[in-house]
This record gives structure tokens, sequence and C-alpha cells, in this order.
DNA sequence: GTCTATAGTGCGATAGAC
DNA sequence: GTCTATCGCACTATAGAC
């Protein structure tokens, strides 16, 4: 017989989104999180450093993924270029497949203020490491920093699209359109920006 | 005598952010915090929701000049005159004379993620008090929540350089500089867009 | 795996302003 | 009297120390 089943981070993260779902944030408690997961409380706080880090088990891997795909852009690209690779990268982490279970984590998010400002600050995190990207491809600092931000921006306002109820677009093209909202508010046609591809 | 001295909200902030610097965030506790200000721990959750607020006491104030100074223009005004106005709001909320004040607070803020988080949480209210601001004066919902993004985006680069070490300028010569950074960044010039004022 | 500090909540009592 | 700010005490759960 195993002493322990693998796969106890994914199974804590499950857990706790059903319990959430089931009793609320509040009302959950991490010895009941863990006696679902099959593990001790003792053993959460070892996958976990806190409670509200369970439903953001993947974040880790989303920056090395926007962290690839700019290194793999060559040296002195266009910064245009360099936002359409990381958002490439982004995209690629939100397949169709997990848009129902992103909707159910989503959800529990918005209903939990100290879930929210997690998510917050795992987005900030994100667009300093892109910024550390495109800082290592050549760009220079207010460039770099004015070029995250947007590319954050355009990022999050397509994620909420992707999650909204009956959308059936993918994160690709929820993407693009974003951008070119973001480039018409700005009260520019910006013409020549796209010139390249 | 008096039961209680009035300003209770200004002493437990003013306490809390010297305790911060004193001992740090973690070892400082509530009940510390309660002591210096001359109150009991239990009158400190009467102020404050929790010990991260200690810190934001004004950011509602914050919200409502923004809110008011986009309602002030037109309606139907063109969006980039509503992102003036809003800036114009914001920077109105930081004279030179809270620099100093603004430096230290901000230190202690980028040295505690807890803080952090409560940070960020403050800036998307703001950004979501913007988008109802905007939308409230005729802006579409998609062209409402990129120009609150930009705007915020501005302001937050701008706000970062503010209490910069040395920094001398304005708030709103800054925003100014960071406008015309994002725009860069953007890829295009942006012909026209200022030629409103 | 056990122990403990402390964040945060609920409820009742109190004292002054009006 | 009502309203509001404070205090006191008991209590749970988080999170870290040992």
């Amino acid at each position: 017989m195993v002493r322990w089943q693998p796969g106890a981070t994914e199974r804590l993260s499950v857990a706790a989104l059903e319990l959430f779902e089931e009793h609320g944030y509040d009302q959950t408690t991490v010895a009941e999180i863990a006696e679902r997961a099959g593990v001790t409380e003792r053993t959460f706080y070892r996958h976990f450093p806190d409670k509200r880090e369970v439903l953001f088990a993947g974040s880790g891997q989303l920056a090395d993924r926007v962290s690839a795909a700019v290194a793999a852009e060559p040296e002195g690209a266009r910064p245009s270029l360099l936002v359409d690779a990381a958002l490439a990268g982004l995209a690629a982490s939100f397949p169709d497949e997990r848009r129902s279970y992103a909707r159910r984590r989503q959800a529990r998010l918005d209903a939990e203020p100290a879930l929210r400002e997690r998510e917050l600050l795992k987005l900030a995190t994100l667009k300093a490491t892109l910024v550390e990207a495109l800082v290592a491809r050549g760009a220079s600092d207010p460039a770099a920093t004015m070029t995250a931000e947007a590319a954050l921006s355009v990022f999050h306002v397509a994620f909420l699209r992707w999650i909204g109820e009956g959308e059936q677009r993918g994160m690709a093209e929820l993407q693009r359109e974003a951008l070119g909202e973001l480039r018409a508010a700005l009260g520019g046609a910006n013409p020549g920006a796209d010139a390249g591809r």
C-alpha cells in the first residue's frame, strides 16, 4: 500500500474549488479542503503558502511561457512584434478545453475579494515578468513598461470575454479584437503599425 | 473629560506607518497599532475591516474625485478629453506636499506583499469607477474599458516616477510624459489626437 | 505532527452627543 | 429617549514556529 497518492497539489486545488462553490470561501476551512483531498491540514501548507493560493497552482507556468515566447523573438525586434509573441504565448495557455474550468474558477475569484486580490497580484507579477523579457530583447525601459501594461490590458480584457457566458471564440481572436480596441481608444488609427506582417 | 479623542482613523494610520517602519508589517500587531493610537484593538476593527486596510484610508476620496472630474465633462465628449479629465482629477489628489508621505507609505507597500495586493485591489477598484464614469458620459463599453485601462496605466507609471528618488516634476507633467510613451509604445504617432487642446 | 500567536468576528455593555 | 463611538470578552481559524 502506498503511503500517499501522487498529485496532492491538484487534488487540493480541485477539492478547494468544489468546497468554495458549495459553501463559499469564508465558510470553507483549510482543514476541510485537506480532508477532502485526503491529506492533513499541515500538508496543505506544504503545497500552498496560504489559503488564497490554492486556486493559483498553475500561475508559474504561465509566466514561464510568456518569457519563453518573447525570448524566442530576435534581439532588437520591434515592440509590436514582441507584444504579438507575448500574447501568443498567453493564448497558448488557454485552449478551449480549459474554458469550462476557467469559468468555474473565475466565478469564485469574482465572488471573493481575498481571491481577487491574489489574482491581481499574479497579473502584476506576470506584467513584471513580461517587462523583464522585453528588456532582455532590447526594449528600452519606458517603452518596455508601457508595452507590458498594454499587453496585459489586452490579455485581461480578452480573457474576461473568453470566459464570458456563451462566448465561443478562442483567446487568440479575442486578443486581436482587444488590441484593436486599445489602439482605437487611444485616438489614432496607427497607420503602418502592422505593416511588417 | 471626553471619552474619546476625534480623528482616530488618522491616528491609527499614522501609528501603523510608524510601526511598520520600525519593526516591519509582520512584526507589528494590531494591538500595538491600537495602543499607540490610544484605542483598543477592537476599535481598530471598527475603523478598518482588516490590518492591510490601515494604509488606504484615503482611497475612497480618490475615486470620488475621478468620478467628479469625468462627470464634469460634457455628455458625449471624445474619449481623449475624458481621459484628460480623469488624469487631471487624479493629479489633483497628489500635490507636491504629499510626496514625502507618499514615498514613506509606498516603501512599506513595496516591502510587504500583503500590502501590495491591497494596493492592486484599490487600483482595480479605481479602474472600475473610471469605467462607470466614462460610460455615464456616453462612452461605449469596449472603448470605456480600454480607455480606463490606458488611463490607469498612465497614472500608475506617472505615480511611481513621482515618488521616485530625486524626482521634482509634478504629477500632471509626469502623466503627460507617460501618456506620450504609451502612444509611442503602441506603434503610432497618433496625429491629431491632441488637436482639440 | 504539535503548539501557539494573532488576525478577525459576534455580542453585549457603556458613555457621551443630540 | 436615540445615535454613535468605544470597550471587554469569548471565540474560531489561519499560519508559522518548534
